[in-house]
DNA sequence: CGTGCATTTGATTAATATCAAGCCCAGTGG
DNA sequence: CCACTGGGCTTGATATTAATCAAATGCACG
């Protein structure tokens, strides 16, 4: 996907309406486009945070903890625009899960336009909501205590992230390793496949080789999860 | 403290500088305040999203992840804006730890206002960012593995929090009870318990009494956190 | 000075991490 | 086409850690 359709792609997912022309040209100006290799890791300006549009591919952000750990903050798929922050107290990469195509855009190109930028305002606003609303449920995971309840409410997050419109046959392939999940769910990869076996036995999901994964009973793997049966 | 002295302090605190009078005042007229006696919960429209923010007090912002448990998403201090989202897949809920005074903002009085609204967005659009940076923060203490390094990382957090500013004797006051921090933590009471005496044995912290806490070696402490001793 | 509740501490049980094979699948070269 | 090889994944045995159950202590309040 070269710059023109990747940024075409944005504007029709993420652009608020009413902006003038004056301002996407500026906002045009100021995104580049990336490609990234499964594996690769997008290098940022650190001191900068950004906006990221995922046109293809899936990526994951996570957080330099030590030298010896990373914590997977959240995975992130096509038509997702994903908030990279400036380091802090830790450092932030984005890296590809799967070759994935990537418009950059500086956070603050959308926050200090001129004066007719506050569709950018509110786009800004929009998707740092978007964010935070995946973050926090991310810490609501972490927080469950057992294994089970972790690794089944990851399946359970995941599947309604990407089992929606894809091929009606109902599986998914997961594009990140045990591993990765793992680090996102702050278990050892041991104790993650344990689960998925288990749960497997259980007749709530289905695995076929090492990423293709179908949820046979949602309610009861909502159950595993911790959930509410009814949880409005 | 009254709704024209808190809106005061609101303003001070986090009110961008150049906004037109006629929007304070639109504000103004959305915004309300609200008295939180210790323990008591702010109970808003679960439909939309709220700013409150915390003129006195401590506050806990927690997700009602099932009929037993609350999973607690962060907690919050005098001065802090607090963003209250709309219920989805959980629910959230404001409670005081201590008595606190709230000003209430709708979301929306932010985003939706007039065409000079720029400068709300803007306040929107920080705010939004601020508590990003908050939840995932709480996202990588809670995938740290052992309870050592999640209490030590909940202290020197809350440390960083708190010290700053107040009374320079170097103690803190934690507001949260054991039972609030280990739900905040995914660990039981007796953990945090047991850590906060295998840390004070370890003459990392003192403690005094339910509350009191001081932290004598700090970067000790961030070496149980789990992180690079020299962390930038 | 009691009373009640939060906290601490101890003993035991349950769960997860660690260590160590073995397995499965994909890619490679014979 | 099939053996070979490597890395990710699974499974098993054991050690470590945290949860649970239970009791004692300490602090706040009447």
């Amino acid at each position: 996907m070269n710059f023109p359709d990747l940024f075409d792609a944005f504007d029709a997912a993420a652009l608020p309406p009413g902006l003038t022309d004056a301002a996407v040209l500026r906002l045009r100006h100021k995104a580049f486009a990336k490609e990234l290799a499964a594996g690769e890791q997008l290098d940022l300006d650190t001191t900068r945070s950004f906006f990221v549009f995922l046109g293809a591919g899936a990526c994951k952000l996570a957080a330099f903890v030590s030298s010896a750990r990373e914590q997977i903050v959240s995975f992130h798929f096509a038509g997702d625009v994903v908030h990279v922050p400036a380091q802090a107290r830790y450092g932030f990469a984005l890296s590809a899960l799967a070759d994935a195509q990537l418009l950059v855009i500086p956070a603050e190109s959308l926050s200090r336009s001129g004066p007719d930028s506050c569709g950018m305002l509110r786009l800004a606003s929009r998707e740092t909501e978007n964010a935070l609303a995946r973050s926090r449920e991310t810490s609501i995971i972490l927080g469950r205590r057992s294994a089970q309840e972790r690794v089944a409410s990851f399946i359970v997050a995941i599947w309604d992230r990407l089992s929606t419109g894809s091929h009606g046959a109902g599986w998914i392939d997961l594009p990140m390793s045990r591993g990765e999940i793992a680090d996102s769910l702050g278990l050892t990869i041991e104790t993650v496949s344990r689960q998925f076996s288990e749960l497997r036995d259980l007749d709530l999901i289905e695995t076929e080789g090492r990423s293709a994964l179908r949820v046979i009973d949602l309610a009861g793997l909502s159950r595993c999860a911790g959930q509410l049966p009814v949880a409005a």
